[in-house]
DNA sequence: TGTACATCAGTGAACGCGCGTTCACTGATGTAC
DNA sequence: TGTACATCAGTGAACGCGCGTTCACTGATGTAC
């Protein structure tokens, strides 16, 4: 029932974007919009249940496009093929990926809880980081073009994350990780309508660049 | 008059997001609602001079941050200098660029007239390359790395604003045009809350390791 | 097997609020003679 | 200099709609004796 309700919401948040009506998804249920207080305390409540669906389902698709790469000393492979999760998941859910990524619902603030998931992802890439460092196939860059203060708030990520990571690998790794959220979100926001019509493989092209960039 | 409804209207945008009100607008200009029409034919009209403006400020601030560097053969400063700009105008209207980059607006459609105005920023970066070209500062690429059908995307865009340029450098530059539009999301819309407090000198560390990628 | 009771999903009316847009109007200002 | 008229910015009421949330309630189902 709570799957129902989440899944009719979803579809609402496909035409309406994030100004979610608890009455509309009611209406669609065939009940009664008081109904729904039964299982969300409130509106927000079942925005941050989305929120936490989507979070969990975009690290799968994430997961999924890594795992699928059988040799896994393939660094690069399983780097592109997370890249290729991700965005293969956000063209089949741009409402969702909208809700976790778009500009912030207004009068919404996301509880504590979703941080964790919203993790996921990007442990994934960071993962492929650490295999690398561990198998020798990656060289820490050195923190020559890193800033100190930025070398710190890294650092300070890394220790919570994957110790023993070097601060400049991470950091190249972090802009591979805003690079694709960039990616992603430009083509789904329209920015590439009526530029280009080749969309997955400018994707993937993009994505090799930056898998270079990252050193991979 | 207008001027005066785009302001108290840009100043609700940041508080309530694109859910732009009308009659929240005349409320703050001590005015009834209806009054609004004589100045814009519907709500509709309203959001598109907005994101006209936008788009057009953020143009100004690009460009002003190219401007401000003496030497226009350095171009590696230049392209950092329309980075600079464009966040620092991002950081200062957060709500007028989630407007025009943020997720779309459920309903609204953007009319033709947006996309002179939506164009001039890159156009700025472009430039760049352009004078590297011509200065002889830049190197092609070679269009090795980028796959047949995007060559082609990107060689129409080229021959409609900058005819000349090698395909594959305009591709790399676009690169670094999605990087700033994802860096600048990525710390606007929250995602660094938290893990990078060295905003500025990361955001600059970043689009140090991009122009690298583009070779400037 | 049959009765009494508790549980609980869903109802329906209401509260108090918001919205975009239309339309006939008032009343001040400026213009023409 | 004074009167008649046109312009037009802004009013106020109304239409028809939406929303989240509360609250007392119905009525079916399941449980205990």
């Amino acid at each position: 029932m709570i799957d129902e309700i989440k899944e009719i919401a979803r579809r609402h948040l496909a035409t309406d974007g994030a100004n979610l009506s608890l009455r509309a998804v009611a209406r669609d249920m065939g009940m009664v919009s008081s109904a729904l207080y039964r299982y969300f305390a409130s509106r927000d409540d079942l925005l941050t249940a989305l929120i936490m669906d989507a979070y969990n389902a975009l690290a799968d698709a994430a997961e999924a496009g890594d795992a699928a790469v059988r040799d896994r000393g393939d660094l690069r492979g399983r780097w592109l093929g997370i890249c290729h999760g991700v965005r293969g998941w956000a063209l089949a859910h741009p409402a969702e990926y909208a809700l976790i990524f778009g500009s912030p619902v207004p009068g919404y603030a996301a509880p504590q809880e979703t941080t964790v998931a919203a993790s996921r992802t990007p442990a994934a890439l960071i993962r492929i980081l650490a295999d690398g460092v561990s198998s020798g196939a990656l060289i820490d860059p050195g923190t020559g073009e890193l800033p100190n203060d930025v070398r710190l708030d890294i650092s300070r990520a890394r220790d919570a994350i994957s110790p023993g990571l070097p601060a400049a690998l991470l950091a190249r790794g972090s802009i591979g990780w805003i690079h694709l959220f960039g990616a992603v979100s430009f083509e789904l926001f329209g920015q590439l309508n009526n530029v280009i019509d080749a969309r997955e493989a400018y994707f993937d092209y993009q994505m090799r660049q930056v898998a270079d960039l990252v050193g991979l």
